[in-house]
DNA sequence: CAAAAATCGTGAATTGTTTCACTAATTCTA
DNA sequence: TAGAATTAGTGAAACAATTCACGATTTTTG
């Protein structure tokens, strides 16, 4: 479970994208491929692909590249792509919904399982295979989940991130414009879409662009 | 519109949390704050942030703090925020219909002023008071519009993507799992939801958490 | 009003990430 | 099979961002 840690966070973050590439690479019958071609595709500079998969050992032959199999395999075991990790959803909203239809499990390790909403209206449903309960059944049908997608109003998000806490969730994205607090062992990913939406634009206005930047 | 160029990408991309924080600061009637009160809302260390600010100049008084209403006035210049960036908004499934529903404009100086999808069935509503029109009129109806959100089937990610170009947009705001090709005058921010899923796994599963980290 | 407390702004140190540029190994070509 | 081409792996340099830590100044307290 705990690492070797050595890898560098930069790194870790474009691991799955390495992946889910390699896997596409694999599913069209390409047995090779080279830093050059990754590059060219995910557009991610060919010297850092390569310093990336040097963390975690020779991987490829000089002068031929990498295999893609055995990188596949190798990122496989790596990012655990065997074992799936269960899900919650918190909020059946607009943004909610559009993820409960969206199969997240192509070509993923992870599943939604189940769904909560406040709401009576959405309570029973079943979206996209996953069922919706109410949000008073939380702490009993939680079980060991420990990973949850938090997309409900921003005035719940404390709350309903205290009560995930308390159920052992230890990862959380949110969607929520919301800086939640939690303890030190859970981490938090945001994804804060309008803020997204204001930096490109920012960055539109004021940088001179050049090259495909993050 | 180009700029004197010093502000660090990465203090670019916190304006908005700061600008959003300050709004609701001043919604409530304070009108002080120190980098010490902010850091605990946003999260972000506080010799950061007044490292940040300190880019645009001395905006604060020792011993005292930031005064919120020049503070946020100064941030509105900044960010733009008197004008409206009007957006687009191309494949209204799952995802861009939520997107269409949630109202961006509220605290922020982005507007989605149309959208289109190839489904016949989708042309003609109105979806939160955005109409959505056939892409084949797309050429047609841009007008000057230059940021596009792209939520589209990941095969028609580049397709769209050449045509936006060509309609003269510059930002794009990418939720397709393709790293989509643009000429160098153009930015493309994407947001992956399925790696960021597996990232934070990734993470949950090999990194002792012991501080929030983006 | 004097001492204590708060807090900014910033030089310097630190930490993290990317990129250059080269070597060594392998593959490819004719 | 010999020479040319390709390409991984990596030390070192460059670049970027964060954090420490302290002086200077202002506010607050008693
Ligand atoms: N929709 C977007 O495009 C968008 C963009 C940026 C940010 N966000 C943020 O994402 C979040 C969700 O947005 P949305 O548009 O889906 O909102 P929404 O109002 O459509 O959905 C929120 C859902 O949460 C449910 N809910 C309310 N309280 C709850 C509770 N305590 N427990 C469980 N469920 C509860 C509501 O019944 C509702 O179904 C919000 O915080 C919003 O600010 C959304
Ligand atoms: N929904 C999610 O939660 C989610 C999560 C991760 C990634 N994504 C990605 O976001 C994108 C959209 O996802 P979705 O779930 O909304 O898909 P969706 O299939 O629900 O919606 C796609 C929409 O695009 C329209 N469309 C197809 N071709 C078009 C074209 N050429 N021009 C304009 N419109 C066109 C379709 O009619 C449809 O309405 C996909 O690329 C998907 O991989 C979605």
């Amino acid at each position: 479970m705990t690492d070797q840690q050595k890898i560098p966070q930069a790194t870790a973050k474009r691991l799955p994208l390495y992946y889910r590439f390699l896997h596409n690479l694999h599913l069209q019958g390409k047995n090779r491929v080279s830093s050059k071609q990754l590059s060219e595709a995910i557009k991610v500079d060919s010297a850092t692909i390569r310093r990336d998969f040097s963390y975690f050992g020779a991987l490829g032959k000089k002068g031929y590249g990498y295999n893609v199999e055995y990188l596949l395999g190798f990122f496989r075991k790596t990012l655990d792509h065997d074992e799936n990790t269960p899900v919650t959803l918190v909020g059946v909203g607009n943004l909610g919904t559009a993820f409960l239809n969206y199969n997240f499990t192509k070509n993923n390790n992870t599943k939604i399982e189940m769904a909560f909403d406040a709401d009576k209206e959405k309570v029973g449903e079943v979206i996209g295979d996953i069922p919706v309960y109410h949000v008073d059944e939380l702490e009993d049908r939680m079980g060991s989940i420990s990973v949850a997608i938090l997309t409900v109003p921003v005035s719940e998000a404390q709350k309903m991130t205290d009560r995930l806490v308390a159920c052992g969730v230890t990862g959380i994205l949110n969607f929520t414009p919301a800086r939640i607090s939690v303890p030190s062992d859970v981490r938090v990913h945001h994804i804060d879409l309008a803020i997204e939406l204001q930096s490109l634009v920012y960055f539109m206005k004021h940088y001179p662009m050049d090259q495909d930047e993050e």
